[in-house]
DNA sequence: GTCTATAATTCGATAGAC
DNA sequence: GTCTATCGAATTATAGAC
């Protein structure tokens, strides 16, 4: 893929610098990542990146830019959620994980305040809409997409960040009856 | 042995610096949590932290020294283990979360891999423990306790640093009942 | 369009006066 | 024991040559 450069036209040098930018941002984060780490992943100069995205922070929001393609809870059975919402994260990070931005945002968010904000708009953005699909009443919706949210984010913390063995070493299957039944019981058991 | 006291007139001064240390890599991390800042918050100047305590990784290491402390699951009723656990750690961050070892190195760990080295032996020896408690088989009981890391951890993130509206809001007396259920089920429920 | 050179900061760490 | 002064390295960011 990465094998033959091709020619540095302009905009194969913009994607490139966005590709080597998640990838470290993911991997260590919006601090410890660096403009020069990030020039040297994609071959060219650090002034490059401070040309094409202007400064750290402008390049750290392009790179991120979360997009969790939830399913639309109206076309999945009501008791088949949670179980739907795990294999769903699951199957996005068996690939390259360090391409994604979930991950990129949940590693910076721990100590990167814009990070974090962010993090937050996705969940109000994205999550919140699903527990409102299923449960009418606005307050109490809120409070399971924040209990689906402390599940989640704490099973990617786990498997992806932390590697914690048994987390990590446990097969997609797995984790899909056992975290779904959590999420499903979240977004419509009883409170 | 740690437990014979050798009495300095400087102890006043390590006790202090050690006491901005944790404040400081609570809030910021390792990474960007800084000796200036630690020496400035301690009242003191910077080279006296290098004195006291030879360089910013040895500093972090003394300021973190994670005890949870978790109660004995041999004298807990085994049906209100997940809600002991929970109300435990709730308790344990109602008073300073700035001041608590545990958000540190979670916060440290998304990005500092020495922090998240220390973070996998905390579980192994303290949280692993009360699975295998309750459950012969080990290799089960491993999976029993990364399922309530993934939980327990969430929650912390998501309450004390992601600080998400709804989680942050809810009172101890609700995430006891919801979250304990969870741990309950992870760790004497069916698998 | 790409790179060289460097400015301006900031950091961890050291040496030495008092 | 405490502080002043500073070093050397690393960082973001800028200016300008080719």
């Amino acid at each position: 893929m990465t094998s033959t450069p091709p020619p540095r036209r302009s905009d194969a040098t913009r994607a490139e610098i966005l590709r080597a930018a998640r990838a470290r941002f993911a991997a260590d984060g919006y601090q410890r990542a660096t403009i020069r780490a990030i020039a040297a992943d994609a071959g060219i100069d650090p002034s490059m990146v401070m040309r094409y995205y202007g400064n750290k922070t402008q390049l750290f929001a392009a790179a991120v830019d979360v997009h969790l393609h939830l399913p639309d809870a109206a076309g999945i059975p009501r008791d088949k959620l949670g179980e739907t919402l795990v294999a769903h994260f699951l199957k996005r990070w068996e690939g390259d994980p360090t391409d994604d931005a979930l991950l990129t945002l949940l590693r910076s968010a721990a100590t990167d305040d814009d990070a974090a904000s962010r993090l937050r708009e996705i969940f109000a953005a994205q999550v919140a809409p699903v527990a409102l699909a299923v449960c009418p009443d606005p307050a109490e919706a809120a409070l399971r997409a924040g209990l689906v949210a402390t599940q989640m984010l704490g099973l990617a913390f786990c498997r992806q960040i932390l590697r914690l063995p048994p987390v990590a070493a446990a097969t997609p299957d797995l984790l899909v009856v056992h975290v779904g039944a959590t999420v499903q019981r979240y977004l419509t058991g009883r409170l």
